[in-house]
DNA sequence: TTTATCATTGTGTACGTTAACAATTTAAAT
DNA sequence: ATTTAAATTGTTAACGTACACAATGATAAA
């Protein structure tokens, strides 16, 4: 069952069959110059009608050089933690390509230093390199990276946020809008009709907007396809320190009914810090990733849901899909959302990111 | 950065230091025979100093004969789409790891007949084989199998279910207790203390009845725990045709306040079908597995969620740990419970087994 | 025609491990 | 002491691919 014995074909013998030596055999596979055309194409005859499949564990083996995988990323910071997942995914992807000659070469740069961002694109462009993992945050400033990496045939692939557009390889992240119904629907359930809910975004990247603002676009939809009345009220804090914060909900949560907060990322926990503070343990509270403070909240239940893009997986994914393609030239698929994660208090534990 | 270089010693260093040849270095790392003592000795010894890391992709190559992983799982059946998931997952991982001299021996029995699966076990016992992915659904007819791969040193992985005091290697499947309660805990957000709660199992197999006890403790710990009051009704429905699941719901619903059925298997679609056939709008409607069925009334918003763990990943991810296991000697977790994710319409689409 | 140049093809070694076989040493039997 | 057997150790050819280098053939320049 599921066998399929095939005679298994290797250089010597599509060598033999094709009536050349197994040199040639090899310059034609990786299409290296210095085959005269007509041995080419009756190479590529037989080659394409017995199907060859190299042997990868010697391929391996044999090939001195290893290729090198550039993952250029932010850093993990205190202000936010949720890059040490998609790093813990490259990570498990180096040690497990690390055995068939692949390298990481991992470059961090700073998600608040537009400049740091700039001097890891000018020394790349300095570099040999095989495969680029790219978070492409900053727009503009990625662009000259592509044009090098056309030139250069260099495949890349886009990391938690996609640029339209590009001859990126493949996209690994989250689908913003949708995400932002699927927290529609959470509240749709979550709610009374005469509830108030309040949407906050918290960030002072211009940059992330886009993120946030898409989210808003997905909750909108859903709640008027749904025909969801609840009043909806919207703040904008443009500083991440607590004071700041404490603040902003404050005036924001006076004089209203809101019963229910959703924050559009992952700060959410400084919102928790604040209910807890303030004994808002009658409002709901809604928000997104898996990060050690918001899960610590999640279990003391003053958040009630996060949301959640598999951040590990984005990382493993990414490198493995250039991985694949550059070892067996497996074409990955174009846009790969990520799954929408609903987590809460009795399912993290088990959760994978 | 991400490097460490090492010396990277193989057998050809490790027979200088140790002043012999590479063939006894190879009859020590193998424990062969053929060995004088205290020549043992001395290569153990050098071999413990230079912590050796065989490498993998040459022994492979090397040992020319591909290894064989048999999978022992039950057949889909019409009854039952499930296992059509985790065969999906075996498939794919098949196919990823046929390059290295890998193949999948594929074995299925029938859920329904005991007397199927202890065949397959018995032509197992006659078969050279390297690994063993296994549904060991059927507990006491699986321990043959189980003490011979211990006598033969051969590694096996559990598959959906798990079992305890044996000697496999992982287990990847559901933390069933902990689903109940993460499905009590929608429950509370779903119902008013008022509401009455309908829980239903469907099966005719005696095997699954722990399965579905197992979740059934899980809802009632949590709505203990968190002192919900409301009235908890149970029904066991011994056939899975629609018929008996239709009477037997028509007299379970008669006279009560049920607001909200939970079903604790993928039989869900059947108890939707008969919301929708007789006009139950007003029940809300919980199940387990992304199936088809269950995902089409999902659609309909008859069933409001399901909780699923990932068949497929359950089944690639078993055979790619043994794959780990036999290629890098990789040693996997024992314990590999798969998350618990929620699924509604609006996330379905993005839901990857 | 001879030589130099270039394009094309073939050969052989290496990758690190395995395992069959050969060579050597040691012990036992005569 | 010599022969024979057994135990121990060493040598080497695979495994399938990559790549440097050698060899051949073809073409152009002398």
């Amino acid at each position: 069952m599921m066998k399929e014995e095939q005679p298994l074909v290797g250089v010597k013998e599509l060598a033999r069959l094709a009536g050349v030596s197994i040199g040639t055999i090899d310059r034609v596979l990786h299409d290296r110059p210095g085959v005269a055309a007509k041995t080419k194409a009756k190479v590529l005859a037989v080659l394409a009608e017995h199907d060859y499949k190299p042997n990868m564990i010697a391929r391996a083996l044999s090939s001195r050089k290893t290729k090198q995988i550039v993952v250029l990323i932010p850093k993990d910071s205190p202000e936010s933690a949720y890059w040490q997942s998609p790093l813990q995914g490259v990570e498990k992807a180096s040690a497990e390509i690390q055995p068939y000659s692949f390298q990481i070469d991992l470059r961090l740069f700073d998600q608040n230093e537009r400049l740091s961002f700039i001097e890891q694109v000018e020394a790349l462009m300095e570099q040999e390199f095989d495969g680029l993992v790219l978070a492409p945050m900053f727009r503009v400033e990625s662009h000259p990276l592509f044009t090098y990496c056309d030139t250069h045939a260099i495949p890349y692939v886009f990391l938690n946020s996609d640029i339209p557009n590009v001859n990126n390889k493949a996209y690994f992240g989250p689908d913003l809008f949708q995400s932002g119904c699927m927290a529609a629907q959470l509240i749709k359930y979550l709610v009374q009709p005469s509830d108030e809910i309040l949407l906050v975004h918290i960030s002072k990247e211009m940059e992330m907007q886009h993120h946030l603002l898409r989210k808003e676009e997905g909750v909108l939809q859903y709640m008027e396809s749904k025909g969801m009345r609840q009043q909806l009220h919207k703040l904008l804090i443009r500083d991440t320190d607590y004071a700041t914060i404490e603040s902003s909900l404050q005036t924001a949560l006076s004089n209203t009914a809101i019963r229910l907060i959703l924050v559009t990322n992952s700060r959410v926990s400084s919102v928790a810090r604040f209910l807890e503070a303030h004994n808002h343990s009658d409002i709901r509270l809604l928000g997104f990733d898996y990060l050690p403070d918001n899960i610590a909240y999640l279990e003391k239940e003053v958040i009630d849901f996060l949301f959640c893009h598999k951040p590990i997986a984005q990382g493993y994914q990414a490198v493995m899909s250039l991985f694949h393609l550059l070892e067996n030239n497996h074409i990955p698929e174009k846009i790969n959302y990520m799954p929408i994660d609903v987590i809460s208090k009795e399912n993290y534990p088990y959760y994978e990111n």
